[in-house]
DNA sequence: GTGAAAGCGCTAACAC
DNA sequence: GTGTTAGCGCTTTCAC
């Protein structure tokens, strides 16, 4: 079976004692050159690694933090684990990916399971589903660092990273309605969402700065963001079978973006334009096409982790907690 | 400071010794059911939970597994990884993902972080621009079960599972010379992976069939799976200036997919018709279109990991090997 | 400057 | 049926 070398290995081979080797290991400074040479030298030509397993134990700390997203398959989403990962290796800590597929459940689960794999500290945005919050704030208390982007929980006092939303769904809004559009519909992600109440602010700006009344029936909901088998295209065609068939529609996430051109497309309502989030690396090629507006997820994932490694590293309890909102881009068709 | 109850905490306050505690927890026959009752109760209330960190020092596993794909944000990938997931959360083993982003270095240590974390195997689809073994095979020496997919170490004994790539290009290629092309290019991966090779047999073979002569200009490979900027784009626009300008282009990669159809429509050369493998889920919204060759991800994510899950639980040592070869599934557009 | 020993949380041989 | 003890690999007091 697998069996790495230890350090009583090196101890033994050295004839020294593991707490010198573990010293030279670390470059204690108790230790002269000489062994501290002898040590590095053999433990490189063997090519020792620590067991972060023991250390993990030893420390009551992984060096390890949890993200919990909704599914990597979301670009937008796989954008900000590089992020996440790029500044995590840098300052020497790994990830473990977890994905809540927007379910409640697997969210409860997941979080559970990174806490107990002592990861610490967790980057998470919401499960489309959740509304019950019990299962982070609890491990929020017991002292576990939690950072929040996307996805937010408002009423949790911690950092968070969020893209500017509101400006973000203001300035779909307006290009459709400088498009010629009046009948603007909004397709949007589960009702308690962060995401969702801002990115409705900003579209309903919108249409008040342009004297165009904003109507609830011209609104719908995912509950399940998407996840959910034709859940997408359903809430499409209750927007098709209105009276007043809309002219254009913001769609509020990448996922949503997707099934919304989907069905426009199946159901033959290519004339109505469509502008969403989306982060998309091929948006060019899609027909209908989507004018989109992104967001920095890589900064946001790159932000997000730079706060809670300075939590996890602060020597005293943090107090003062910070929201940062990144600009998004918009990119217009033509 | 975050910090959980411990077996040693339930002794105490039921008074009595860890090691009690510890197999009434397990469900140790030799206990008495009136105080495997007490501790259960008790360890239910306190939602006390084993720490896994210090069953993987005492065991030396972790029920854990590592994943290495080239990047989550490929859909084939995030597909396999739901599959993996799916029967890795059933056998109780928790899965790790790493992303080479088809780096050779990237999968070097990736491969390396995972051993160290204790992960009891690995499961692995290699990197576009890995042509060295020894990482792998280092770690395969030692005893760690390892498990490939779709992009296979053809030379190491080991269970393996892969797609019929060979098949799944020569439809590809077949429908195409069906749609009357003769000049078929090839938009290959890096030459030294598996899939790539397979899929150029597909490919020779379609042509042979219908008489039409292999020719080598018509060939292009990405060294670094497309990852690299321009890479596609620069073997695109070479094949588009060829003298003898292709009328039709077979893909062998998802991201290949993606970049040959943006190359096309920036070039103007909507003409060209696409076959390719790509497991995309929107591939209907594309234009130019792409007629897709769909492998079964998931399916072959749980193969891998029942494969996997069998080395790791097998009594003794495995000395059969298995390669496992998937059907795939055809999409024309029209 | 180096070694012996305790302890992180858990399990399992070995008492009793 | 339950307790004692040693040990997984490592760090870190405390001796010397």
């Amino acid at each position: 079976m697998f069996k790495p070398v230890t350090i009583k290995d090196i101890a033994k081979e050295l004839k020294l004692s593991t707490s010198t080797v573990s010293r030279a290991l670390r470059g204690g400074y108790e230790i002269s050159d000489e062994t501290k040479k002898l040590v590095l030298d053999y433990a490189e030509k063997i090519n020792f690694k620590r067991n972060p397993i023991a250390l993990s134990l030893k420390e009551r700390r992984s060096y390890s933090i949890g993200i919990v997203v909704c599914e990597v398959a979301n670009v937008f989403f796989s954008q900000a684990i590089d992020g996440i990962e790029s500044i995590a290796y840098s300052k020497g800590y790994n990830t473990i990916i977890s994905q809540s597929h927007d379910k409640y459940e697997r969210e409860v689960i997941n979080m559970e399971h990174l806490a107990n794999r002592s990861v610490d500290g967790i980057i998470i945005s919401l499960a489309a589903e959740t509304k019950n919050y019990e299962h982070i704030e609890k491990l929020h208390k017991q002292g576990l660092p939690i950072v929040f982007f996307d996805r937010i929980l408002e009423s949790m006092q911690t950092h968070k990273v969020t893209s500017n939303n509101v400006k973000g769904a203001f300035e779909a809004t307006e290009y459709l309605i400088k498009k010629g559009c009046k009948k603007i519909a909004h397709l949007a992600n589960s009702e308690q969402l962060s995401i969702t109440a801002q990115r409705q602010i900003g579209y309903k700006d919108a249409l008040t700065k342009h004297h165009i009344p904003f109507k609830k029936e011209y609104v719908r909901y995912c509950e399940h963001g998407g996840s959910m088998k034709d859940e997408v295209e359903q809430a499409m065609i209750s927007l098709l079978n209105l009276p007043e068939k809309p002219d254009a529609i913001f769609v509020a996430s990448d996922r949503l973006s997707m099934g919304c051109l989907a069905a426009l497309k199946k159901h033959h309502s290519e004339n109505i334009i469509v502008a969403g989030f989306s982060n998309s690396d091929v948006v060019e090629l899609f027909s209908p096409s989507l004018s989109c507006v992104r967001q920095p997820a890589f900064e946001m994932g790159q932000i997000a982790t730079e706060m809670l490694i300075s939590i996890i590293e602060a020597k005293y309890p943090v107090e003062e907690f910070e929201t940062r909102i990144l600009d998004t881009t918009f990119s217009p068709i033509a």
